[in-house]
DNA sequence: AAATGACTTTACGTTTACGTAAGCTTCATC
DNA sequence: GATGAAGCTTACGTAAACGTAAAGTCATTT
């Protein structure tokens, strides 16, 4: 029923995240991820493959892999849909969005940061040409 | 000259940010703090203070400590000025500016996801309540 | 059948970012 | 002058997130 019922190799989403096998395998062993096996070798589903993308991202905006994991957990409990834990899910989601925006004012602030820096640097690179200039004119009447 | 000429403990700035003071002499250890010294005991400028503030903004950001101490150490140099190193300031800037983007963009992501994580939540307590007045109403007339 | 390549497990090593004593100094206070 | 708070150094310990062999399986290619 799913239209996204493809599997992959290990390999083949190591490649396209740019991540290590070693670190897909580790990934697994601490519960992030839960490929299907044939024989020895894992199959992933296309939601081992969401979930890899979450895991890159969280890692990008500074979340362990445990508090990533926590996540998935607490979604998957909530897909068992006990009031409690729905709850609880929502609680847990009110924190995320807090976070989320303080990391936005933390971009906020170093993009000012950034910009202030750049104004900077644009102006001392100015100076610089214009003492070029009057060294130059310096030198071409010297007295 | 400088209107914020105070100076900080270690337990001061330890407290305002709610560091450790082992992290902070951490910090100290790896070139990121240069709190001058009164004997052994560290003197905090507010130049100090303001790396602090920039080294845990960065945490939340998800850099390393080695990244962040690379700006510091960039932004050093550029301030000793030559047109070399202003321009490489400037290329660090506007990689920075893109792995800015980037982050906003995850960002944007993880709320979407959330907004619609807290629908489904709201949506399945609701079904439950539904549930329950069912069973109520079923109960009330039991043949 | 030998080699190549993708995959596996097991296991020890490494880096980062501190935690956690242990033991010493210095200063204020009772 | 003892006691306690705040600071210091030295140093070993630790959790997280992999890196890096070592050694073996399995399928395909030559």
């Amino acid at each position: 029923m799913s239209l996204t019922k493809k599997t992959y190799s290990i390999s083949e989403l190591s490649r396209e995240f740019d991540v290590t096998t070693r670190s897909m395998r580790f990934y697994e062993d601490q519960g992030l991820l839960k490929p299907d096996r044939k024989g020895q070798t894992r199959i992933f589903s296309s939601k081992d493959r969401v979930r890899l993308k979450l895991i890159l991202r969280g890692k990008r905006m500074g979340f362990s892999l445990a508090e990533t994991k926590e996540l998935f957990d607490l979604w998957d409990e909530t897909l068992s849909g006990n009031e409690k834990q729905l709850h609880l899910m929502l609680e847990t989601l009110a924190r995320k969005r807090a976070q989320l925006e303080q990391q936005k004012k933390d971009i906020a602030m170093a993009e000012i940061e950034i910009d202030t820096a750049e104004a900077r640097c644009l102006e001392a690179l100015k100076e610089l040409e214009n003492k070029k200039k009057n060294a130059k004119s310096t030198e071409e009447s010297p007295g």
